[in-house]
DNA sequence: TAAAAGTCTTAAACTAGTTCATTTTTTTTC
DNA sequence: GAAAAAAAATGAACTAGTTTAAGACTTTTA
């Protein structure tokens, strides 16, 4: 028996790090919830608990903060094959602080608090796939904190656009400038400078 | 029989996330490495492979890397009853891109690599304690990211001193500048401007 | 397919923070 | 405790990025 497309990429996603059984995989997705949103919706809003960690099937979305001023800080961008959530909330019960809004179409495959719970219990394995999936989290995370330092905004949209190039055509330059973390009047300036040299 | 001042340190810390055994504190200190190092020598130095994660019992460290330019940028300051290091780079025996350099003559506990194992194997609890050692810090990590976004520096000074009044008096103002992110002229400026207000 | 909403461009005035250079003060070292 | 080294203060000239404003272009929606 085959698996639809969203369930092919999920299991090929997790192969990554561990094996499973014919038996396992149908547990593991039977513990999956079948989630869509709509361009321009929201899968989280600030002051919410986060209910589920995200596998992205198809589509586009951004993780984004609110500043004191209302200025948006992206995150991340998060297309197919990405994992997204706000982890801290979906451990803690405390209310997150992001937005995470779909920028396209999407097809998501949640896992359920309950469900990560049961997860563990049913087949153990996956303790060494999100311990695996949490280290490296954290250590491309202190990366990418230490990369930016130093680079002016030209430098860091040049390595954005090297590190990210399938995620660059998706996105408007407006969410690319809160990325990078500058105005979109200047964003605009400097793609007009990096096209002229 | 009774603990030297830096085991009873190192066992309370412990002890926010499990219980242990009398015995079971007999063989983690049996595992710890007591290390000393002078004020302004270096305990960790770009290129080398983090062979310890660090407790420390008394002193205080300075955790930096150096950017293309030779810019200092300091990710933290380690003072008692902080655990400091590598864990990339323990973990994964790539070389380190940060120097760990005493501020002050300091005493530290170290976890070899090979201890680091055989502490799980002999005291499976510990498991529990470092995974929520590390979920912590990311979470801790994330936070601070988040934080210091949108603040201009007088308020990330500011901020400094009251999430960590214990070590402002213990650094100079060179190496809190490197923290905040600004020159060491313009900290002087800061300085001056908030002590007038 | 027309109107509305959002995105992109351009430009001038501005500001937070840097750079460079010099002097004063504090700390370290022998 | 004198000499050397490092840290701190101050000021003037500079620069990367912001702000504000307005018009052109694109996408969405009804």
């Amino acid at each position: 028996m085959n698996f639809k497309e969203s369930h092919t990429l999920i299991l090929n996603n997790v192969a990554r790090f561990i094996d499973l059984t014919e038996l396992e995989k149908r547990k593991f997705i039977s513990l999956l919830a079948e989630i869509k949103v709509k361009k321009k919706a929201y899968l989280m809003q600030a002051g919410e608990i986060a209910q589920y960690e995200y596998f992205i099937a198809k589509g586009c979305l951004k993780v984004y903060t609110l500043d004191k001023d209302g200025a948006t800080h992206i995150s991340m961008f998060a297309i197919e094959d990405y994992w997204t959530g706000d982890m801290a909330s979906f451990m803690t019960k405390e209310p997150t602080r992001y937005f995470i809004k779909a920028t396209e179409n999407s097809e998501l495959l949640g896992v359920s608090r309950a469900n990560y719970d049961l997860l563990f219990q049913e087949i153990p394995k996956f303790e060494r796939f999100y311990r695996i999936l949490y280290q490296r989290s954290l250590i491309s995370y202190i990366r990418r904190s230490n990369h930016g330092i130093s680079l002016d905004a030209v430098e860091r949209y040049i390595a954005f656009k090297k590190k990210y190039p399938k995620i660059v055509n998706r996105i408007t330059q407006k969410d690319l400038a809160g990325y990078i973390g500058i105005t979109p009047e200047f964003m605009s300036k400097i793609i007009s400078k990096v096209n002229r040299m």
